[in-house]
DNA sequence: TATTGTTATACTCTATAACTATA
DNA sequence: TATAGTTATAGAGTATAACAATA
């Protein structure tokens, strides 16, 4: 059975008087939740900042990238209910950031639309999105950087791999 | 000003026809966020599974960690208000998880502490994130292993730093 | 005076179920 | 019949503010 919390992260051995020891998996886990965790706190700061929830800011990236956009493909994009992107279409209509304009063909489906505030919060997202990958690993070396992201994407695919199992 | 987001996941870019192209800064946190997104996503089916919230969990498996504690030492460490604490025991009291205990010289206080029940659930919790650890990473070679916890290791430190100067 | 934990109140996100208007 | 989006209702987590008991 495959299952995780971000906030178990358990202190890091001390280092021996002589060198280094090898890290062990759990080190490692407990090193991807520590930054897992780092990033949330930071994401959280930032919506706090900025008079946004995560739900609506996940919303609106989701608009960003697709465009005008039906409430039913909303939810299915963020995994939730078509009730729940009712309440997050209301509070970013009443922020200002989305529209809610008629479908063309299908006169039962509205499409939510970035306003100019929208579309200038998603670009202020992606930018600093940009920016954060350049601060963190703008000047790790090549190497390096190709097999962290190798073993990444190796993990990704094995905890894909537990998850089809554990179901 | 750092920020992130975890579902800001865009695809990979494809690989060229003649061999593989260097992994840019924003892969790097792509395969950061998409890894964290897919264990967010095992750990909501682990909640779900045993009738648990990630609230609820947290509070449990830190006072695993620091045995008996008062409401407010708590508080401080959730990073919530007591006001909080008060509704996430009052629902580990109702499921049996473990109960509220008078501290032995401060009447004020109220120590939570494990029932059997509860330390059942934090001994099956403890074991399942070491399980997972192997399971990601046993038979990952020393060396690559090593490799990535250095980088996670460098990346928390800058984390850490550039939210001390956003500050 | 300060601290611990409570009640009172409110907001956000989420869910299910029933309903309306369309397809 | 099926689908899009709504209203109705409910539960969890969080917060601030006021209050009681205790330090």
């Amino acid at each position: 059975m495959v299952n995780t919390l971000h906030y178990m992260t358990t202190p890091r051995r001390p280092e021996p008087p002589g060198g280094t020891i090898a890290p062990t998996p759990a080190d490692a886990l407990n090193g991807l939740l520590m930054v897992t965790s780092l990033l949330e706190a930071d994401q959280r700061r930032f919506h706090v900042e900025h008079g946004m929830t995560a739900a609506r800011v996940h919303l609106l990236w989701q608009v960003g990238l697709t465009g005008p956009t039906s409430q039913r493909t909303i939810a299915d994009a963020l995994g939730v209910t078509p009730r729940a992107v009712t309440g997050l279409v209301d509070g970013l209509v009443e922020s200002g950031h989305v529209t809610r304009e008629p479908h063309p063909v299908d006169r039962r489906a509205t499409l939510v639309t970035l306003t100019q505030a929208g579309a200038d919060f998603v670009a202020d997202l992606q930018e600093s999105h940009a920016g954060l990958a350049a601060d963190l690993f703008g000047d790790v070396q090549d190497e390096r950087l190709a097999a962290f992201v190798d073993l990444l994407g190796e993990t990704a695919e094995r905890i894909h791999r537990l998850m089809k199992e554990a179901r």
